[in-house]
RNA sequence: GCUCCCGUAGUCUAGUGGUCAAGGAUAGAGGCCUCUCGAGCCUCUGACGCGGGUUCAAAUCCCGCCGGGAGCACCA
């Protein structure tokens, strides 16, 4: 069986990539390893799963596009939800968070597309500004038994208490006193800052953080999706609490930056009664070249500086897919690190390496000539004629391009500075002698032979067809250059590699007079 | 500072007491192939942080140290 899979993978990864010219859903995997993945580790049981049994949950907070970071955990929650045969929901995480960090409307499209293009599938989507009742609801429980009080601390005494250790006037009061100051933060006697409700725990807790936690708050910011409706919201782990037990999930596959919040959920159940899902953790993971922050893209994009979130200097998600990083590569290249708690930062080049695997076999050549400098062949015996060129190299089946010589060609200027009274070839074409200096316009070069010999190989474009093409680099350089005649055409999505340049995948078609651009992925 | 996590080659990762004179990926070196500086094939370089202990036997268990990371909001 695993003989079976490792001869057919070729043929397999192929036909499934030339269905990927957009967001179809990927097939549902047996478990373990799916076919073409051989290099990936097993990934480790889940505790206490049962197949048919698991109910999994991505809860991002919408302030913008998703990056390689969520990748590995839609990916990882993905994999354990097709090992199980579990159901997998998308929990926009959009309470209304604070001035700093606030969920943006354009957000929760921006990530619906992100799943989908990643070919992830969702089994129901909620959302948290939704559920503000049932939070609303779990509350006067914890009031009544006394394992939560509405505290009227301004923020700084109530820093400077916990710091202290020292309870606040309120957290003994009588039940029916906090019920009441629970209304009165519902129906607005209070303002914002003025009240908030707090979990009892100890408050000796060795991290300060945990000593009496803050689980309600007043905020009158305006909410995307909901508004001024209301104005007394949940803080994280509370609605996590709530959340995790009453949709059902079963386990939790979250980032290492999020254990304390195991700890507070578990408080909550405790004081509630209830039992909770199972919590698993990896590690965070970086992009070596990703260095800016999320609030930086926020800034430039909003400047204007960055052309939105699919810029690749953004490293989203999105930004990779513009460039001709498959979602599949993504999905190998997060699901190698396994469960790994070390938090790590790898360089986009093993990313790169999988994507190429990836597509190499399935991507046609194209010549790019980068810097072109204009040379006039003389003296070629066979004049102006059609050539037919193979798409790629290694699979004939992949048909053929035709181009219209003439003798007057683009080369690539660097390559003509370098060579210079030296014999080279074009490849696939004829071999030339290129002259000593760069002086006349159409550098003339006289034809030499047309067999192939073992001479430097340049790509080039016949001027006569050549169309202008550029290309966007990931920090955002532009090389500009001439490109072959039927690049004018590409459909936007479409990958090539551009022999001796690298791969890259055409941008949307231009308008009228505009040079066609692409973005490049990776050598 | 406090709490927690991690420490296998340049970078990731497999490894849960013997089959590890440590496997894979990526990067690097060399060769083959190829009318691309891509792909493919072959070969090579290269690692268990340090110090104790437990054991017949330790990358695997225990302790200490040293390094690295994350968390420590009325953010998520």
């Amino acid at each position: 069986m695993i003989a079976e899979i490792s001869t057919l993978s070729p043929e397999e990864r192929a036909t499934r990539l030339q269905h990927l010219g957009g967001p179809l859903p990927r097939a549902v995997r047996p478990n373990r390893s799916p076919p073409g993945d051989e290099a990936l580790p097993d990934l480790p049981d889940l505790p206490g799963a049962e197949p048919g049994k698991v109910t999994l949950r991505f809860a991002p907070f919408p302030s913008g596009a998703l990056h390689v970071g969520h990748a590995r955990g839609i990916f990882l929650n993905d994999a354990y939800r097709q090992r199980y045969d579990g159901r997998f929901f998308l929990v926009f995480d959009d309470t209304v968070g604070s001035a700093e960090k606030r969920p943006s409307l354009e957000s929760y499209d921006l990530i619906l597309e992100d799943f989908q293009l990643a070919g992830v599938k969702l089994s129901k989507i909620y959302y948290k500004s939704d559920r503000l009742p049932e939070y609303y609801r779990h509350l006067p429980p914890l009031l009544e038994q006394g394992s939560a009080y509405v505290c009227l601390c301004p923020a700084e005494e109530l820093r400077r208490r916990r710091e202290a250790r020292e309870p606040c006037p309120e957290r003994d009061r009588e039940k029916a006193w906090q019920q009441e100051a629970w209304e009165g933060m519902l129906s607005g006697r209070y303002g914002e800052g003025e009240a908030v409700v707090r979990l009892k725990t100890d408050l000796n807790h060795p991290n300060p953080a945990f000593r009496d936690r803050v689980l309600f708050r007043i905020s009158e910011l305006d909410h995307p999706r909901v508004g001024h409706r209301y104005r007394v919201w949940p803080l994280l782990e509370y609605s996590w609490g709530v959340d995790d037990v009453e949709l059902g999930i079963t386990h939790v596959l979250r980032g290492k930056d999020l254990v304390m919040e195991d700890e507070m959920e578990q408080a909550l159940w405790k004081a509630w009664g209830w039992t909770g899902p199972r919590f698993t953790h990896f590690g965070l993971l970086r992009i070596r070249e990703a260095k800016l922050s999320k609030s930086k893209f926020q800034k430039e994009i909003a400047s204007g500086a960055f052309e939105g979130w699919s810029d690749p200097r953004t490293w989203s998600l999105r930004s990779l897919w513009r460039r001709g990083i498959r979602p599949d590569a993504v999905r190998q290249f997060v699901l190698s690190f396994g469960l790994s708690l070390a938090d790590i930062e790898v360089p986009a080049e093993t990313l790169y390496a999988m994507n190429r695997h990836l597509i190499d076999p399935t991507t046609p050549r194209r010549a790019f000539v980068p810097q072109p400098v204009p040379v006039k062949v003389l003296g070629d015996p066979l004049g102006p004629r059609r050539v037919e060129l193979a798409n790629h190299p290694e699979h004939p089946e992949m048909g053929e391009r035709t181009l219209q010589v003439d003798d007057l060609f683009y080369l690539p200027g660097r390559d003509v500075a370098s060579h210079l009274g030296e014999e080279v070839r074009l490849k696939d074409l004829l071999n030339v002698r290129l002259p000593g200096s760069i002086r006349p316009e159409p550098l003339p070069a006289n034809f030499t032979s047309q067999p192939n010999k073992p001479l430097p190989r340049l790509q080039w474009v016949p001027a006569g067809e050549a169309v202008p093409v550029s290309v966007l680099g990931v920090d955002h350089e532009l090389t500009e250059g001439f490109g072959e005649a039927d690049l004018a055409r590409a459909p936007e999505g479409g990958l090539f590699q551009f022999e001796r340049f690298g791969f890259v995948r055409a941008d949307v078609l231009p308008l009228a007079g505009e040079r066609r651009r692409f973005f490049f992925a990776h050598p």
